[in-house]
DNA sequence: GCAAAAGTGTTGGAGATACACCCATGA
DNA sequence: TCATGGGTGTATCTCCAACACTTTTGC
């Protein structure tokens, strides 16, 4: 056995726990991911990095995430959910950081917020066009998003990409633009009403010259649900 | 902001970081979990526990896993994924430790030695008889289950429950211990096979006073695929 | 010859796909 | 009146579920 087994069993190593949150929006018709500054107020040398911070030391690891990206961001109060925990002894340079990752989904409203007002410190990227992050946070994001597209197959979570009250085209467009292909419109609508959690709000919204669209909402709203 | 909030995001705290393994292996008909004593050698009063320890400074999550599943049950070049990671903070009574759990299939040879020779430190339990366990490892082996039989449905996972030839008699009562549910014969074997993923090997297999079954393996061993 | 598991096909229904035109509005 | 996206139905195909009898062996 080695010096390294016996080192492991016995002794409880002490390491630093991180979270980091690959946070989704859909603006312009791209899937975008927020990034920061990494340390923030370093300037245009530090790299772009995901939200994350580490785990204090009474806080529970959802908390930590939720957390953060509140302190970080602004964003608090969203659809947030544990991805994976990377590990690599390595991946950090100076310390043993283990991090576990959560992915965030996050309404068209406050995508915009952020859109409209980016600060040296803060920012969305189109997912095509991410530069080169801080550690493996490329991979995360990679891992992050093969996630969204198997969920969006198999729940309702694309709804968490919407405001309360959509359009199905707009739920189309959610679809079409994470899966990167088109689909076809009436197909898509029989499915998603088939589904039976989505009603019609009665309410129209008027948006460019041409007919003006229903507005739907979730049955229950803000729930995510398993199908099929 | 809070007192809390400034410790986290100032200082690294350090936390013990644990891995542990829910184990499944089939055995007579019943899915079974491998547990141990917690700790060891502490006899009859001491808690069943999943198999875990503490993660090494420089060992990847994932080889620290199965090195501490090798180290206390023997069990080494299995199938092993990672699960989720559990962060209550006061899921420890003494400190704070973060657990990756992870979860092993192990096909019946392996599950047999065992079993057949179980010991006071580690045995098998049927997972619809768990005792009590350690801290949260209930919770940990009800999740890995949900995740097993998820991945049942779209992946190939089942056939790391099987030697590497196999009956597909064998196939369907994997699937039928895990889901819980009875299977069509013709339906389940047309299933199989349509996934183009086994081939026959040509050798029978003879196992009672009745038609001897044709042995089947996969066409690419070891390798689970996503299906559908 | 009998008990026990292996092996084998067909049919019907549900759900998915393909496909094209009219509607309501603002400019 | 025209440009733009909203909204709708049918025919076909594919996949899944239901279902029962013959085969091969050991005793």
């Amino acid at each position: 056995m080695s010096t390294l087994t016996e080192l492991r069993s016995t002794a409880p190593w002490l390491v630093h726990v991180s979270t980091d949150i690959v946070v989704f929006g859909i603006w312009q018709d791209q899937l975008q991911v927020l990034l920061r500054r990494h340390p923030p107020r370093a300037g245009r040398d530090a790299p772009w990095a995901l939200p994350g911070g580490y785990v204090g030391p009474v806080e529970h690891l959802d908390r930590s995430a939720e957390h953060t990206l509140a302190q970080q961001t602004g964003i608090n109060d969203v659809y947030i959910e544990q991805l994976y925990t990377f590990g690599r002894p390595d991946r950090h340079p100076a310390s043993r950081v283990i991090t576990v990752a959560y992915f965030a989904l996050i309404p068209p409203q406050r995508v915009k917020d952020i859109s409209i007002r980016p600060t040296p410190e803060v920012r969305w990227y189109p997912i095509e066009c991410l530069p080169v992050l801080y550690l493996d946070h490329n991979e995360i994001i990679g891992l992050a998003r093969q996630r969204l597209i198997a969920k969006l197959n198999y729940s309702t979570i694309a709804f968490q990409l919407l405001a309360t009250e959509f359009t199905l085209s707009e739920l189309q467009r959610v679809y079409e633009t994470i899966m990167n292909e088109k689909a076809d419109k009436r197909n898509f609508r029989k499915r998603i009403l088939a589904l039976e959690c989505v009603e019609d709000t009665g309410k129209k919204f008027r948006h460019g010259c041409h007919r003006p669209a229903a507005l739907y909402r979730q049955k229950s709203p803000g729930v995510v649900q398993y199908i099929k």
